[in-house]
DNA sequence: GTCTATAATCTGATAGAC
DNA sequence: GTCTATCAGATTATAGAC
């Protein structure tokens, strides 16, 4: 598990603890109700905190949005970029798997990366725009590649990718650990992606 | 295409004109920012209107959110279960296909319809429930009559049901018509969902 | 760095005239 | 059925004490 990641999971880059508090606590509270309907009462409240108090980490609600939106782009871009494999066949179940994993075990700040980008300001969303370009790149370069090595066989390169991406992203919108292990998930996206474009 | 599915389109069985151009004025504005970032003198401007004359029609701006989206799951069920096919292969394509078509189509209201549940009200929540699970049951009836018929071969009957829901529920997420047509992504996603599941 | 108190504004919804 | 006017409460953010 690379840095990006590991720091992803506990926050533990976020200094002081109060601010990690508020921002672990905007997170499930953007997650469960979206951002427009989470109050700063209800983010201050769960960190144990008066409103006024969020005020002095950071600088607005949509502040602490960016900063989750932010850190939420880099650690899913690193999840598919550090995956490795010296086949196309092996690197796409391997991107796919681990980007449905992420998806899952991380699905309360996938939900906040997938689904508030509207409540960004036009600044901010255009900062997290160039990490989902990179995203996408990535998996339209995967696929490229097995077709050059005739392994796979695309017709609509761009359309095929997006797709692929939509098998993982989706997952943020209904997953809930009770239903399956994030792994389970993982291993038949992957199996599926590959019977999508194999040849 | 059906008395539902048309009515859809335009909306025309909402009466009086005053109940309909506040209605479509909901759709916009929630599929654009969101329920909770959608205020009532929002939507009553898009229907040329003040604030007050939306009570008339609506008793609330939930009772507005629900009436969209049980029409809209009614709609998105219709379109499913209307489709024609003799074998498992011919359904599963047309079911796909229209599915994402009508996602594409109606990406405005296949917004508020798979992204505001949230903000509906336990009642109503648990009546558009039923229309999902009934959604999901097609789904998985086309791939268990596909397995026994021996043209599919599928691991996870559950799992793969979901996967292929979400390559179309997705669309309403990152649809735009400048894109391109309905019916290009539909075939797509077909021509995609037959390979994942072709024995 | 946290608190209490509050400013300034906006929110969903209602009252009553026409 | 639509309007103007408004209520009662909530909202983001700030001021100033400790």
């Amino acid at each position: 598990m690379s840095a990006i990641t590991t720091a992803l999971t506990d926050w533990e880059h976020v200094q002081p603890p109060a601010a990690r508090r508020l921002l672990t606590g905007a997170i499930a509270a953007f997650a469960e109700r979206g951002y427009q309907a989470t109050t700063t009462r209800d983010i201050a409240s769960r960190a144990g905190m008066s409103p006024a108090a969020l005020y002095v980490h950071y600088s607005s609600k949509e502040k602490l949005l960016f900063e989750i939106s932010l850190y939420g782009h880099k650690a899913a871009l690193d999840v598919l970029s550090s995956v490795e494999g010296s086949t196309p066949t092996e690197r796409l179940q391997a991107m796919v798997s681990a980007f449905t994993v992420w998806h899952a075990e991380h699905h309360t700040v996938a939900r906040v990366v997938q689904y508030e980008l509207a409540a960004l300001s036009p600044d901010h969303l255009a900062e997290v725009a160039t990490y989902r370009r990179s995203i996408s790149a990535l998996m339209e370069k995967v696929l490229a590649d097995g077709v050059s090595a005739g392994t796979f066989q695309v017709d609509d390169l761009p359309g095929t990718a997006l797709a692929l991406l939509s098998l993982s992203i989706d997952v943020a919108r209904w997953y809930s650990p009770a239903r399956q292990p994030p792994e389970a998930l993982g291993s038949l996206h992957a199996a599926l992606a590959l019977r999508m474009v194999q040849a």
